[in-house]
DNA sequence: TCAATAAATGTTATCGGTAACAAATTTGCT
DNA sequence: AGCAAATTTGTTACCGATAACATTTATTGA
């Protein structure tokens, strides 16, 4: 741990300034090749590299934006992660991250944090709507006085920061639909919570488009059960047996494809076989999906490109400080064998 | 974006020296009540908080820890990543995460930005072993003047760092054991690459344990076949398409659970019905295991203990630089459906 | 050869916070 | 009250890099 070269002790074995070394340093073509030369070579006998911390104090940027979501392990939040890595390390920044686990309000002490790092600025990729309107839009403009903020979320009355939102109306009408379209008319939902006007959303805009086909929108068809398999075990199960067995949905949209694997192996486990007695479509497009027997149809919220997106306005609105910006980041649909559409098959 | 309130200006409005808003921060004893309430009206009044950048510049650490890993979609190191993040948080510290993809060696490049960034620690948590041993050695070495090193990653001769690895013996034994108790004797190994010195490794560990038990090390029982789903499918069709299928083998042992997840879907796709038809064990008891189906017995390496240990070891270091440590992590074997010992299975 | 430019390099204040040290104030005790 | 000791507060150099500005050196043209 010897370490811990400064521009001083470069300039002082070259024989030149501090201010001749960062030019070399930076490429500053006013600066005598010689010189250039000489200072080079300095510089890589002892692999001198500026402290990010000077230049960060100095400059008043970190080259750091904060990704701020409830975990990593959750794919869905996994993917936004990846992306937003590789377009902030595309712009030369790195990104820090926070998780918030279920506690998912944006607290004064994350928003503390937050500009005590001096962010350049901050992602928000879970559900932010849990907290408080009230407390919400005092975190947002206290963080926007530092920051510019950027979110990934439903739709909304409109914040003051760059919004970035999955179009849920698609989320909902793409299954439904393809559901329709096979035949089936008794269709439920699975998943996330209505106590969560965040995911709560998902579900309204669900009910919204059964409608829409005519289709009945039961309250027993709608069960709240949260996020992960386990969810989904419980969940359907508490679903079937509070019906008769002739009243029972032919199909399942769930909140997310964790659920699904979990509504899969329950219905298997009471002796049902996919897709012939259950169709079953899924949420954000997982790896496992295409190896799910069978494998399982899913909606692609794309959570790449939005968090790309992100980060890149994020970076646009520190220089510009234009701080609007909204998108609607489309849905798509990828149909595999959990509907039994590869079978031709068609409920009457 | 009118923020920016620095220590000067809390000091100003308070009537007071910076040297006492420090120490009002800190809290440093060393202050009258009084002086200490006013002080902290002002920090509250304009939610003043220290600048990272300044405190660390100016005590010589960054709080940062680096982990750099290959990919975090690929489960195993998004727990090693989630498991360091909160050992860090718990810390004070946070992590700076740096994605290596395929390109496993530890670039120049990479040490010169880790060195750059002033990180309090590296963790290296996938393979850096496909380097060339000297370049290795050079940047290990190069990179230790300047932070605590850890690694996780299979044994090798020992490395001047902080250094935790797998207990590979248990992690080819335990299921090699598991299969051979339930009669099984032709025992395949498929994914993994034996150009990368790193997993190749638990292949040799595999054949060991088969030569062990007096079972057919077979190479045809060993495939390349890399480390995801689609290696895993395309494996075990030339595995099996290249044996009469009175030789094949009647277990697979994979690298990975993602691998096995290509195996079931292929084997299915072939007709065979498991767990009566091939047994199959992955490996790092993946969150999908349980509801795939059968549901796959898996080897835990426990990568969470690990991180947790790396990380606490480096800020360890940072303190004492007493700079060795070593660890072998201990593996698990998770029991489930898909080699038949919950059917009281057994091959004559 | 000598101004007048242009090019190269150096000086210095600054970014925001910290802590060693110095200075000022308060307290305790006779 | 008066002085020593203890408590509280202020001054200042420094962490490492940067850039505006000042200064020195080199080049050009008359």
């Amino acid at each position: 741990m010897s370490g811990k070269i400064t521009i001083y002790d470069i300039a002082r074995e070259a024989g030149v300034s501090t201010a001749t070394v960062t030019r070399v340093v930076r490429r500053d073509p006013h600066v005598k090749e010689a010189t250039r030369q000489k200072v080079q070579q300095v510089i890589d006998r002892h692999d001198y590299t500026p402290s990010v911390s000077a230049q960060a104090l100095e400059s008043g940027r970190s080259r750091t934006l904060a990704v701020v979501l409830p975990v990593i392990s959750n794919l869905y939040f996994n993917r936004i992660l990846d992306a937003a890595y590789w377009e902030a390390d595309r712009n030369g920044c790195s990104i820090r991250l926070f998780q918030t686990m279920e506690n998912q309000a944006i607290s004064p002490e994350l928003v503390s944090e937050l500009i005590r790092c001096r962010m350049d600025g901050v992602l928000f990729a879970g559900s932010i709507w849990s907290a408080d309107r009230g407390d919400l839009n005092t975190a947002l403009e206290r963080l926007g006085k530092y920051m510019p903020v950027a979110t990934i979320c439903p739709p909304d009355v409109s914040l003051e920061c760059i919004c970035i939102q999955s179009d849920l109306v698609n989320c909902s009408r793409l299954p439904v639909r393809h559901l329709h379209t096979l035949g089936h008319r008794r269709i439920a939902f699975l998943g996330g919570s209505m106590h969560s006007k965040d995911t709560s959303r998902r579900g309204v805009g669900f009910l919204e488009q059964l409608r829409r086909l005519d289709l009945p929108d039961d309250p027993d068809y709608h069960v709240d059960a949260g996020y992960d398999m386990e969810s989904g075990e419980r969940g359907i199960l508490r679903m079937l047996s509070g019906l008769d067995s002739s009243r029972w949905p032919t199909a399942i949209v769930t909140f997310n494809d964790l659920v699904a694997l979990g509504v899969m192996k329950q219905l298997k486990k009471m002796g049902l076989s996919l897709p012939q007695d259950m169709a079953i479509i899924g949420c954000d497009n997982q790896f496992f999906c295409a190896y799910t027997d069978p494998s399982l149809t899913s909606v692609d919220l794309h959570p790449e490109e939005m968090a790309q997106s992100a980060i890149r306005e994020l970076l646009l609105a520190r220089e510009s400080s234009s701080r609007s910006f909204a998108m609607v980041q489309d849905a798509t649909l990828i149909i595999r064998e959990s509907c039994g559409a590869h079978l031709g098959f068609r409920r009457l």
